[in-house]
RNA sequence: GGCUCGGUAGCUCAGCUGGUUAGAGCGUGGGAUUCAUAACCCCAAGGUCGGGAGUUCAAGUCUCCCCCGAGCCA
């Protein structure tokens, strides 16, 4: 069976997780949760990069060896994404000895290949960028354009990959629709690959904290080269022997790699160059998405302004956060976290919208139809209003998923919710039942609404899982699982839940009702964040 | 400095190959209602479409220049 293998970047370890990494994460998750959803088998991989220069720099900062820094971080990023209840099938470490193993094996294919060779690199060196700067600014101090630190002088033989050898290759793959997402990316990319592919080096001298090559003593590998390989050694049955070309049997080529747009570079064109060299298959898709800035600013720590993951997950919960990143913001383009918005959103679209939704109907129907689901009578039927526009909101959840617009999957699932209750306040059950005779009228009209609030539980599963649960519980429903584990189902099989529960009707007239607990409380943030 | 993307109501954004009075949601104001989490539903106000020039019978939509933001390459 064929596996839907998706990653986030692996992060550096650096620093903490900040916000652009959990937003990365959350929309992944979004992804997998659909394809695991809808029967397939996914393989979804985060972890962290934890070698280079910058790494011993900031553990000797810290007085820590560079194995006890990564430790430590990487356990946080591990912990977090577990607090935040991501999905995720594999969390890769390049610190993990299994990864060296698979380094060497690559690195072995691309020799063979002819795609190593020496040369001298002479230049001014960003330790922040782990780059040399091709252009230096000529003075005694040139200072990093970006880091605004000293750039230092190196005079190294250092190996190569033999990049300027995959020219015609790359310059076919990036113009292959749908490779580089969101598709205005693909320009950027293509003009940088038109001046001419040039050949990087893969290896430095005398930088210990780095995976050894294999026959070049004191040369360890380049941190991108190792970190990309990170993705592959991750697929790897964690107690399976270290061989490459197993891969191909556990989910090699992944269908997505998502990253922040400013790596696209390396995923793009290094990466898939690498892989032709190693003689791999490439991944079909690399999404490029946009940065989160903070009310209108960057985040920055000289700004003070970083929003910590952790703060938001305590203070708001997994639900309000992801809602409010998935639905606001255009995955691709960037974003901006604004505070009253956020509080805004969650207190209207999830309080108000669904969770009074689900809240006002279900407390009709317990207190006129014996605390259970009425009897549907015409509403079962699919030329009911509200039962076309679940059928509709359904399709849009699905295609805006496959696309990768959250925006416009969310917007869907809303759009049903406001629908009935539009339909509530037209109807006006609870005058009717004021008169004569009408019962069989409002209880086709409570079933309508009940129907469609399923529907939003349902649509909602891949968006909001937790949301969806606590939904679907109070409808008598069976919850979906579309966590790790969760059993693919074969193609063509009549079996998956999730599907089979995107057919009008499927609530059970009869079913008790439990007595309903508000599903979402309204976030009241009396400090900011 | 070069390249790419974006700059549309207070905020976040839709506006396909140029064509009637520029749309949606949030926020704001008003109305209606009481089943419900002071919730839901309805209505309204709000924009010289970043600035300037040009092409055209007609430009938010095409061309050129400039300004601002972001990313990449230098």
């Amino acid at each position: 069976m064929m596996t839907y293998t998706l990653t986030t970047p692996l992060y550096y370890v650096n620093d903490r997780a900040h916000l652009g990494s959990a937003y990365t994460t959350i929309a992944c998750d979004a992804v997998a949760r659909h394809q695991r959803l809808r029967g397939e088998s996914v393989m979804f991989v985060t972890g962290c990069d934890e070698h280079g220069q910058k790494i011993q720099r900031t553990a000797e900062a810290a007085e820590l060896s560079p194995q006890a820094h990564c430790d430590l971080i990487s356990e946080g990023y591990r912990d977090l994404w577990s607090r935040w209840q991501i999905s995720n099938d594999r969390f890769i470490r390049t610190t993990d000895p299994r990864h060296q193993q698979l380094v060497a094996q690559f690195f072995a294919r691309v020799q063979a290949n002819g795609d190593v060779v020496e040369g001298r690199q002479q230049g001014w060196y960003c330790v922040a960028c782990e780059e040399f700067k091709d252009d230096a600014p000529g003075s005694e101090d040139p200072e990093c354009p970006i880091h605004l630190k000293p750039l230092e002088w190196r005079d190294e033989v250092n190996l190569f990959f033999r990049l300027s050898r995959y020219q015609a290759q790359i310059e076919a793959l990036i113009r292959q629709p749908g490779f580089i997402a969101p598709a205005s990316r693909q320009k950027e990319v293509q003009n940088f690959v038109a001046q001419g592919l040039r050949d990087f080096s893969i290896s430095r001298i005398d930088l210990p904290w780095g995976i050894p090559v294999p026959g070049h003593e004191g040369h360890t590998f380049y941190v991108w080269f190792d970190a990309l390989l990170g993705y592959l050694t991750a697929l790897l049955d964690p107690n399976e022997p270290v061989v490459l070309e197993q891969v191909l049997e556990r989910g090699w080529p992944a269908q997505l790699h998502v990253i922040g747009k400013d790596i696209l570079r390396f995923h793009a064109v290094y990466w898939p160059a690498m892989l032709l060299s190693a003689g791999l298959p490439l991944p079909e898709r690399v999404f490029g998405h946009g940065f989160l800035t903070r009310e209108g600013q960057k985040m920055g720590k000289s700004l003070g302004n970083v929003l910590n993951p952790e703060v938001l997950l305590e203070r708001c919960g997994r639900d309000a956060v992801r809602w409010y990143l998935l639905r606001d913001i255009p995955f691709g383009e960037d974003g901006d976290f604004q505070q009253q918005r956020f509080t805004d959103l969650v207190n209207n679209d999830l309080a108000n919208t669904i969770g009074n939704l689900l809240n006002r109907t279900s407390a009709m129907a317990r207190r006129w139809f014996a605390d259970s689901v009425p009897p549907a009578g015409a509403a079962a039927q699919v030329d009911h209003p509200l039962a076309v526009a679940a059928l509709a909101a359904g399709k849009s959840v699905n295609v805006a998923l496959t696309d990768f617009d959250f925006r416009r999957a969310a917007e869907a699932a809303l759009q049903l919710a406001i629908a009935a209750n539009g339909f509530l306040n037209e109807q006006a059950p609870w005058k009717q039942m004021k008169l004569e005779g009408q019962e069989s009228l409002v209880a086709e009209d409570l079933y309508a609404v009940l129907e469609a609030t399923r529907w939003v539980a349902v649509l909602l599963a891949p968006l909001l899982p937790e949301l969806s649960v606590r939904m679907l519980v109070q409808l008598g429903q069976a919850p979906f699982d579309s966590g790790p584990r969760a059993p693919a189902c074969p193609p063509g099989s009549n079996a998956c839940p999730w599907l089979l529960a995107q057919q009008w009707g499927r609530l059970e007239p009869g079913l008790p009702l439990i007595e309903p607990q508000p599903v979402m409380l309204r976030l009241e943030l009396e400090s900011p964040l």
